[in-house]
DNA sequence: TTTTTAAACTAGAATAATTCTAATCTATTG
DNA sequence: CAATAGATTAGAATTATTCTAGTTTAAAAA
């Protein structure tokens, strides 16, 4: 896969996907080093999407050796959020996840593990929902299926 | 409505529902004062449920002019969850709220008002949703489905 | 009824997740 | 390369919630 070179900042930079460029740039956010350095962790090789929590995300960047405050975590996916690069939701009260699949779809919780898989949504059809009010949309619809250990 | 009156407290004490107690006996929780004064807050007059936050209801009850503690409060509130008679449940992060509706329901969110409206499920469908997993079983399905004013 | 006791209540401290502030830095533009 | 708008930061602040340990109370026993 092809990789650019970042310009302009004092010491020149190592490579980064170029994809992750692009997308940081339509989304009219400037491609600084904190930000590459977590959408890298974010969308590079994560075929099938990943969910990750603030304190998770900030864990992992600076494991791998950048310099991030978690201030920039929080702004940063807040940031992604908002330019539609992830989604937020929250399965557990308490905390959020940042999802990087934002195509539509649903999510299988399993209670006991924690673990989270994505459903695609075309595979899914719900019938019976109340019309949409006048002068409303719907902004989203999430669905999620909350699996336990059987009794 | 028949009425009953809850002995063994120091002063006899006000008229409470007698559902209300029956509820919480079946529980197994003591039907204190401020348990009782919860209930009512939550459960009286309220034939269509109601979506509450831990802070709403400790202003709600204090302004009864009970005297409760926030803690009480949230002591209160995961009590009668998990005996069921009420279910948490999160529209936005950051807070929780108890829904008195344990029925089998879904949500409509309008984002813009903060409204949230109940769906029952027996009106609605899910179809293509995943086999669930050998040892595992269903233990809830939330479908929010979030409104905004349309652009 | 009084006593006993486990359960429940409380204020306030503690914690966890997130947001804010105001000073510093840096990517882009001229 | 200088100017500047935007980004980053440490740490303080805020918000929601939970914990602690001392006090009160409902229910059971006497």
């Amino acid at each position: 896969m092809a990789k650019h070179v970042v310009s302009g900042s004092k010491r020149t930079v190592r490579a980064v996907n170029a994809a992750t460029l692009a997308r940081l740039r339509e989304a009219g956010l400037r491609p600084t080093r904190q930000r590459l350095a977590l959408a890298a962790l974010l969308f590079d090789g994560h075929p099938h999407g990943r969910h990750v929590s603030a304190e998770a995300l900030f864990g992992e960047v600076r494991a791998a050796g950048a310099k991030v405050s978690l201030a920039t975590v929080y702004n940063t996916l807040h940031q992604f959020t908002a330019a539609g690069l992830l989604r937020e939701l929250v399965v557990d009260p308490g905390t959020s996840l940042f999802d990087t699949n934002v195509g539509d779809h649903h999510h299988l919780y399993f209670e006991d593990s924690g673990d989270l898989r994505d459903v695609d949504a075309d595979r899914i059809e719900i019938k019976g929902l109340p019309a949409t009010p006048k002068g409303a949309e719907v902004a989203r619809v999430d669905v999620i299926v909350r699996l336990r250990r059987r009794s």
